[in-house]
DNA sequence: GTTTCTCTCCCCTAAAAAGGGGATTTGAAA
DNA sequence: TTTCAAATCCCCTTTTTAGGGGAGAGAAAC
């Protein structure tokens, strides 16, 4: 049976050389190489290949999520499985948008890590229990999540920042009143009726 | 030559391959074995003893930082090396004071970590420069913080969850003047003149 | 070519917060 | 015992925000 070759992208050693320990003695692996940064990584896949790559999100010079859509954009682009400390639900959104074909948790097991590796290199989809859950929460969240308008995000960052609606008006050119209106309207979006809910529910909703 | 008898404490199978893998072939260090959440690690020091303990801040049943205060108080206390992704200032000042003697960051390469290890078994402190930079400008943000009476923390609570004086005051059973007083020695304290700019100031001095 | 959305601006009133001032009680520290 | 900080409450005025309404210009969608 053909070996999987598993390129690894990430800038921590020590999780290098843990996901090398935990791979090494597992049959049907093997190691294509590693990068410790985002470029180092793209100047590996110009002459050289692999089936499924372990990518990091967070990188020193690049996000592994721009990354993700790199390489899912290879011909013939690898399997990328994203790795991360963090469950954090937009983070796992924005990788499996980028194309990824899994997301686990630097805190798995051995054998998971494992599962993980041959499920997506067998061309299906693998998200451990509680990063499936988080990627379900986050869509049920962006679909009811209000949509604001350019101008209103924009207002809403000045408010964030602390100024008054005069001092808006002033930055944008624009009159109080247009402030005035743009400000009611966030209130009205948001289902709230004073400035500290405001800026408690846009903090919610990840809009600041 | 004795060896440096090393225990680490962390919850990753990843992180602890890596550091096993990484320290192994060093000589001069041996392993006393490991704990995968602070209980396990307390059971292990009833029997039993280490020169060096890695030591993980979070945890899943405890944190990082008071089971390094348990070990110090051990007799004899094994030396502590605090091992975190985040390097904020506020975890790194909390551990130092629980009576740490270093603090690295989980992207250290390998011979950082064995010097880390060989200096804080001399007897003395081990901070790396990202890390050492962060504590110091960790000092300085306490010196300059406001201090705020347990009133206020109360009132600037309720604030950021979005209510109003009345709502605020019938919670406390005060009346509104007694808010209103708290809330202005709030804007006083924290030297602005709006509710916006009132939590932004608390968010950036974590008075939240 | 009409509808819809966004951004702009205005009117009005009411409520809340901001900015001054001062005052009393209580409990702990000096 | 006095001093001091904290918490409580009140007065006043001004500024800012909230809540209601409406309206026009321009661009995109249908």
């Amino acid at each position: 049976m053909k070996q999987v070759r598993v390129f690894i992208v990430d800038d921590h050693p020590m999780v290098i050389e843990g996901m090398q320990a935990m791979l090494k003695a597992e049959p049907g692996i093997e190691f294509a190489g590693i990068a410790m940064s985002a470029n180092s990584c793209k100047a590996f896949f110009i002459n050289h290949s692999a089936d499924v790559v372990l990518l990091d999100i967070n990188l020193p010079d690049e996000s592994g999520i721009e990354l993700c859509g790199y390489l899912k954009k290879l011909i013939p682009a690898p399997k990328v499985l994203g790795i991360s400390n963090y469950d954090s639900g937009t983070f796992i959104s924005q990788m499996m948008n980028k194309g990824a074909d899994g997301y686990v948790l630097k805190n798995l097991p051995k054998n998971e890590l494992v599962k993980a590796i041959f499920t997506v290199h067998s061309g299906n989809k693998y998200l451990s229990g509680d990063v499936s859950l988080k990627l379900k929460a986050e869509n049920k969240r962006k679909e009811q999540a209000p949509v604001l308008t350019e101008r209103e995000k924009e207002v809403l960052y000045w408010i964030a920042q602390g100024l008054t609606n005069a001092h808006i008006a002033d930055k944008l050119f624009v009159s109080v009143s247009t402030i005035d209106s743009h400000r009611k309207n966030l209130l009205a979006k948001l289902k709230v009726n004073n400035t500290a809910s405001l800026l408690k529910s846009a903090s919610e909703n990840q809009l600041l």
